[in-house]
RNA sequence: GGGGGCGUAGCUCAGUUGGUUAGAGCGCCGGCCUGUCACGCCGGAGGUCGCGGGUUCGAGUCCCGUCGCUCCCGCCA
């Protein structure tokens, strides 16, 4: 941060009581001016005679000097303050003497000579350093207990600026672009599909309940019946599912519906808005984003969300291993499993840590793993002995094995072999440094299935949502082979949007759901509102969604969406801070007709 | 629901094979210090080793249970 090129716009502060200056904003042009700051005491360094504070507000960090010389009574005080004292100052800003100056921080070439100050708040020590000692970091659940001291950190207090910003940049594109913005509710109706719903008790309607949107899904498709033809929505969306580093049980969305339009027309406003909003974090966008199909990023990366910042891709091998005699590979392919290779590069690795890909495998859902470093023709493996001179150039040559390259082998179902590899596709690259730093790559993800296969619900499932546009004619008898208009964007290896063309034609919208298992009478139970909505001349349509706090993780670079938002929850979904959830009143529960058997209400 | 990691001072952590009075750095408190910026120097306080039970002459350490945090799988239309 010793760009002193860049100055942050500061909102003017004149006329304020406290304040006419931000800490950030001490420079070059305020010298001999006297300035009025407000914040709070980063650090104290106190020589006796002569008193340094680090005053730290919004802004970042300016030093004050209290002198006797200056003030004896603000003297006084700067001898008594503590850190996150919070205090108001008045003095002269002077620049410091060449060898005083401080090059780590924009304003350490000035500093402001203390003439009066008052203590606003005296602050009890707080629980764990503001600025800390670099290395160690403090435990979430301390951070989350007293997120408002947390907040105060300068990469906190930066990440949740920055993810001002980039809300800004989505509104200003959209607004550009003739979007506008409308609210839906969040008290709903629960449309049971998907995620778990968070329920909230009617005390009008006893024994019913609203649900909290999983996404304004439904409320937006009506938007484009209702004529809008172009919306937006910065939503608040609840699912009541497990939580990861990037999944909170509330998050925000940019939700976004268009009518009269294509695939084509959705992805263009999209391209131009995530790169307007990447650009106001610094971050280029080049255009136009490629496309990968949703078949080729299964084969080629292993997962529908492909980090294609680097190369490492998968090889199908089944083909060159059709009539191997090892029976590992054979089996498997012979009951309709695939064997796939990852060419893992050059590397010397210790039998250790090859054992450790195995057990990586293994915790991942594979069988085994097979590891073989390309010996001249052959391999050096433990499997060598299994295969054929033929087959293992055959492998190689799949492989495009030079000398000394690490090949990584899976033999399982599609599914598994694909989570395997592309896992650890990514974690070995990470680990070797193969991503190169501070690069960014975007690709769309395009022609998905319609449905897949729920061998758990025992029947088809949308891979999206049952409201997804389709091509062509639909095939009852092969409902697997029906592709998609769906769109996901991925950004280096995180799913950030999904969208997709809508079904506008209530006939179709309810053979779909007729695949899906529901019935006419059900369909009319549980979205009638939407196929009745749809018979009154709705607009071809499409949309797409994005998590917000995905974007946001990602600009910053942190490596979970808590650290983009203010007060997020814990992986078991409490708050610290607040005790969320929590037992109620017995009297709330009375009136919302519950009863509620353990722990015992208070 | 399943698997991995963690829980010791306010914070971040170390703690050997089970063995005397549980340590370090930072922070905190007191003193000294007029150019520091992770200020420095001297001194000091601070512990229910997450909680409960068990084994043992003896448990931070071993066993069982439990709670919490975290990462991953399942789940997330």
């Amino acid at each position: 941060m010793t760009d002193s090129a860049e100055i942050p716009e500061f909102p003017a502060q004149r006329g304020n009581v406290y304040r006419d200056t931000w800490a950030g904003q001490v420079r070059a042009d305020l010298v001999g001016t006297e300035a009025r700051l407000a914040g709070w005491v980063n650090r104290r360094r106190d020589h006796g005679g002569l008193v340094f504070i680090d005053l730290r507000d919004r802004t970042g960090i300016v030093q004050l000097v209290f002198d006797p010389d200056d003030s004896g009574t603000a003297f006084e005080l700067g001898h008594e303050l503590r850190p996150e004292d919070v205090l108001s100052v008045r003095g002269p800003v002077v620049e410091r003497s060449p060898e005083t100056v401080n090059p780590e921080i924009p304003t350490g070439g000035f500093e402001v000579r203390v003439a009066e100050a008052g203590l606003l708040s005296d602050a009890r020590t707080p629980p764990f350093e503001i600025e800390g000692h670099g290395s160690s970091e403090v435990g979430e659940e301390t951070r989350l207990r007293y997120r408002y001291l947390d907040l105060r950190r300068e990469q906190m207090r930066e990440a949740l600026q920055l993810r001002a910003k980039l809300v800004r940049a989505m509104r200003e594109q959209l607004d550009g672009e003739g979007f506008v913005e409308i609210e839906t509710p969040v008290l709903t109706r629960s449309t049971p599909e998907g995620a778990r719903d968070f329920l909230v008790p009617s005390r009008l309607q006893q024994a019913s309940f609203y649900a909290l949107p999983q996404s304004p899904q439904l409320f937006k498709q009506l938007l484009m019946v209702a004529g809008f033809e172009r919306y937006y929505q910065i939503a608040r969306c609840f699912r009541d599912e497990d939580m990861r580093a990037d999944r909170q049980p509330d998050f925000t969305q940019l939700d976004i519906e268009m009518s009269f339009v294509e695939i084509e027309d959705v992805i263009a406003v999209n391209e131009r808005l995530i790169a307007h909003v990447l650009g106001a974090a610094g971050i280029d966008v080049e255009l136009p984003i490629p496309r990968i199909s949703h078949d080729d990023a299964l084969a080629r990366y292993g997962t529908d969300r492909p980090d294609v910042r680097f190369g490492m891709e998968l090889t199908d091998l089944s083909d060159p291993l059709r009539e191997t005699e090892f029976r590992v590979f054979r089996g498997t392919i012979d009951s309709g499993g695939v064997v796939k290779g990852l060419n893992a590069g050059r590397r010397e690795l210790p039998r250790s840590e090859l054992d450790g890909l195995i057990a990586d495998a293994q915790e991942l859902g594979a069988k085994g793993l097979v590891w073989a470093f390309r010996e001249g023709d052959g391999w050096r493996s433990p499997t060598a002995k299994f295969l054929t001179a033929e087959e293992l150039a055959k492998l190689n040559e799949a492989l495009g094995a030079a000398e000394g390259d690490l090949l990584l082998i899976v033999a399982d179902e599609a599914a598994v072999a694909n989570q395997v590899l592309g896992t650890l596709r990514t974690r070995l690259a990470a680990r070797w440094d193969e991503i190169p730093a501070g690069s960014n790559a975007f690709c769309w993800i395009v022609d998905w299935p319609l449905l897949e296969w729920g061998a758990e619900e025992g029947r088809w499932t949308p891979l999206h949502h049952p409201f997804t546009a389709f091509e062509g004619e639909i095939d009852e008898d092969d409902p697997g082979s029906i592709r998609a208009r769906a769109y996901d964007l991925v950004w280096n290896g995180s799913e950030i949007g999904g969208g997709s063309i809508r079904i506008s034609d209530p006939a179709a919208q309810e053979q779909v759901l007729g695949l899906l298992g529901i019935d006419a009478e059900e369909a009319e139970a549980r979205f009638g509102f939407l196929l009745e909505a749809l018979r009154y001349g709705a607009p071809p349509h499409g949309g797409i969604a994005y998590g917000i706090d995905r974007i946001c993780a990602l600009a910053a670079g942190a490596d979970s969406i808590r650290d983009v938002i203010a007060f997020p929850k814990t992986a078991s979904g409490g708050d610290p801070l607040t005790g969320a959830p929590a037992p109620v009143d017995a009297r709330q529960l009375r009136e919302l007709g519950i009863t509620v058997r353990s722990p015992a209400p208070r």
